[in-house]
DNA sequence: CCGATGACTTTGACTAATCAAAATAAGAAT
DNA sequence: ATTCTTATTTTGATTAGTCAAAGTCATCGG
């Protein structure tokens, strides 16, 4: 059984492996992601790569094997579908989940996350438009995606996914209208004030700085 | 915070508690609940003595503070929200959730067992007849019960509690209809061979060794 | 080509939890 | 009262995970 720190590593490990696929992992960002000093991720690995669920290479950095990659997407779809769990049975805000996934997605069996999984009737992504992977099988391909920074103005999209799950933006997000479904027109938007002005269907228009803007990920329609 | 594991030692020694009110629990007994050598328990006991959790008379045994025996209760009453959440909710097998509970109940935040003690509207019991310790204040006092070994032949009783809670003991007690709440009425006991007659209310009668009667525990109707 | 910079690795130390085995204490038996 | 037994405590070692700080390497700018 892998411990919840070798699950936490493999997770992040495959997330940051998301944002560049095909590099190897370096040290620094993993220690980053994990909040451990460098020197703590290099241990780790090594460890990791002793248990075959990483390949690593001195000065250069890391990925996870095939294995690691399973194990990785098993905790991930733990993740997430606890947090639907939470939000849809149990009635939590949307913005509190996260957290308490975090500590859930290590203490759930096979058994409850089947059973947690019927009830959902077999969702393909989580509260905050992030996949879950399936049970078996390779994850669904992710669609090309631009952020909210990269529209168009006067045409119109389709929030899909909010990146930034800390509980401050997604209450934000969610104050705005912006949440997982929702279409959103883009009004305007402005280099030069760093900013783009949306407005949600049904709702207010809200002006974002692009910072935030880039956090929000959307389809068009 | 406390770590699962001080969790789990202030929760046997509650439990150790209840079996002998009064006395301290010896050093031998808390080692084999927890499944630890002994020199592991003292080393423990000590550090929890330390934290004010417990206090210890060395050689003597070691018993829970008020401050222990809240934490203690919390944990039981986690634990035993979870068992039912996960037969009532999640439907699965009585047989199968003290396992489940032992790792979840370290995993749940107060906010997530609030919103299952409301979806179960606040029950007092779990489903093997534990009582569940309220959020706050003292635990409900426990009827006094006898066990199905001690019962008198031609008087009926209402199974109250399944103190093994085994999955084998478990199954076996489903299958003869045992199960807490149901009337039973006792039918025949033969002290020489060492086991009672009892029918469930609607169902077959079964015989039980002595051992086994001594696990269920009923109340008189 | 050479030194400076910054990332990475190594080393030594620490905490929590555990075990094996030796030492000790308290009661029971002779 | 002395020995024996048995529970308990102590000691020394181990594993997982971590940090601080010292050491190493590669590369980038001159």
């Amino acid at each position: 059984m892998a411990s919840s720190t070798v699950e936490n590593y493999l997770k992040q490990l495959y997330l940051e492996q998301q944002n560049a696929p095909g590099d190897l992992v370096s040290m620094g960002k993993l220690a980053a992601a994990m909040s451990v000093v460098p020197g703590t991720a290099t241990t780790m690995v090594k460890a990791l790569a002793d248990s075959g669920l990483v390949s690593y290479e001195p000065r250069g950095g890391v990925k996870l094997t095939r294995g690691g990659e399973q194990l990785a997407l098993h905790v991930l779809r733990r993740h997430r579908l606890v947090e639907l769990f939470l939000v849809k049975v149990l009635g939590l805000d949307w913005s509190e989940v996260h957290d308490e996934a975090e500590e859930l997605e290590h203490a759930i069996s096979d058994k409850v996350l089947d059973r947690i999984d019927a009830i959902l009737e077999h969702p393909r992504v989580d509260p905050h438009g992030d996949p879950i992977p399936p049970a078996k099988g390779r994850p669904q391909p992710v669609p090309p995606r631009q952020s909210l920074a990269d529209c168009e103005p006067g045409r119109s999209y389709r929030v899909a996914r909010v990146i930034d799950q800390s509980p401050a933006f997604l209450q934000f997000v969610r104050r705005c209208g912006l949440v997982p479904g929702v279409t959103v027109a883009l009004e305007r938007r402005d280099d030069a004030a760093d900013s783009v002005r949306v407005r949600p269907a049904g709702g207010e228009a809200v002006t974002l700085g692009t910072a935030a803007a880039m956090k929000v990920l959307v389809e068009s329609v």
